[in-house]
DNA sequence: CAGATAGTTAACGTAGTAGTAAATAGTTAT
DNA sequence: ATAACTATTTACTACTACGTTAACTATCTG
């Protein structure tokens, strides 16, 4: 479980997930990024580095100018993430029988993501 | 969002990452968590600080013993955490169409945790 | 080629965090 | 009351992480 060490120190920051939290409406520039963050250019790019380190995000480069470079997400962590998560929720399944309408608010939400 | 931040830079360790796991599995004293987490009673109890100060978990007196105290896990924080990672997940699901199939998997895990 | 643009890296200072050993507080037992 | 037990708090030290400024790389444009 070494994974999601990094996996929940580098979503700790504040600055990073907020790039994933706008990250999710699209891939965006490093620039776009540290604007919207409103944070230096150089921050960002260490942000990006351990994002990118944990595999939580991976650039891309873009075809008309080779400077600049595309971020987006990654979904395997969190996947293990959730996973872990799921394991650790189902305390509460097994204790106290709320798991089934857990899953049933989840299912809800789903349902209206779709 | 600034509880997500407490939230997961408190579960970014390893060492309560372990005493949450082991919580999983019924209430336990300090004492325990210390000795299976390998560490410390004095950095034991700080950790112990950090989950309750998050939520985390909480700390309950025992009858028999007044210098005895459980901790067990409270709910909370990690349904915050699950709903936020839910709408970070949403992006597969509303970007490849593999939510449906991702929503299938977390319904059959659950029934097998039941 | 010279200059501008996008981004990363380097060096530095600062602040937060974890660990250890020693001291403290509250409770139980002889 | 004295001693033993459980747990926490208090210095104190070491390490890590973040931000900033400046330098550097690579690419595009006039």
């Amino acid at each position: 479980m070494k994974d999601l060490d990094a996996t929940l120190s580098a979503l700790a920051d504040p600055t990073r997930r907020h790039v994933v939290d706008l990250l999710r409406t699209g891939p965006r520039r490093a620039g776009e990024l540290a604007a919207s963050a409103e944070t230096s250019a150089p921050a960002m790019s260490r942000h990006l580095r351990v994002l990118r380190a944990t595999g939580l995000v991976e650039a891309a480069g873009v075809d008309d100018d080779a400077r600049l470079r595309v971020y987006r997400l990654r979904r395997e962590p969190f996947v293990a993430l959730q996973a872990w998560l799921d394991q650790v929720e189902a305390f509460w399944g097994e204790q106290l029988g709320a798991f089934k309408a857990h899953a049933e608010r989840r299912s809800t939400r789903k349902a209206r993501a779709r």
